[in-house]
DNA sequence: TGAACATATGAACGATTGTTCACATGTATA
DNA sequence: TATACATGTGAACAATCGTTCATATGTTCA
């Protein structure tokens, strides 16, 4: 993936206009937003992670009932909610030995619903 | 990810009280959309398909366009355009020997958009 | 300070993924 | 029908990913 064509042979016309062609590549973003654009998607793209974010859709948790919530092992929510917090998806506070995650902003939500939505009509 | 507990230890209390977590377990949605609504992501979570969805925000386009306005192996794009199109995020029509791709509603491009809010505002 | 508890993390392993290569399929035209 | 061209696809391979296991870190309380 980075970005030079294969060798295989590609066909010798384009079907679109010069400028079409000029239009299209002036709207497509830099790779460097395109690869964080993807990086963000990549972050829901997973069921545990989705999980986590959905058990925090309404209000924050610590690490531990998230676990026993999904019935998943405490060191795979951990190392998934490091993902979810350098992602900044995530955020958390510590209250003594408790540490209690919750969603960072609005935007995940949106992301869910509109997700959800899309699937729910299809 | 089968859901079940790896035998790692686990706290033995919960944080939340009991309703909490019968309002966050039947507000959770089943395993199936889950898995979906993660599939549906993981569309979206790949750099070459997030150019090629981007490079149909506007108009349709064929294999060998696509292929050449990303230098990308027609391969490879062919590859992905099946996946997209599994995922119902594309729809084809064929031409002759060519065969034209666009997305297959604007579902796609609110998620794209919306996904390219948050890593403006991040 | 030491024991108990909640969370974090490194290494290792199996599973999944995306690309390439070679070739098959399908369409148009001479 | 033969040839050229656009696209599709199976196998193989490297790279990435998510989990588990064992253990480290950090906090509280006696």
């Amino acid at each position: 993936m980075d970005g030079r064509n294969g060798g295989a042979p590609t066909c010798d016309y384009l079907f679109v206009h010069e400028d079409a062609v000029a239009q299209v590549l002036s709207a497509l973003p830099d790779d460097e937003q395109l690869y964080d654009l993807a990086e963000l998607f990549r972050m829901f793209g997973d069921t545990t992670r989705i999980k986590i974010l959905y058990v925090l859709f309404e209000k924050e948790l610590c690490v531990c009932d998230i676990a026993k919530l999904l019935g998943i092992s405490q060191s795979a929510v951990s190392h998934q909610l490091r993902i979810l917090k350098d992602a900044k998806l995530v955020r958390f506070r510590r209250d003594g030995r408790t540490v209690f995650y919750a969603l960072d902003d609005d935007h995940v939500r949106s992301v869910l619903a509109l997700g959800m939505e899309h699937i729910l009509e299809k």
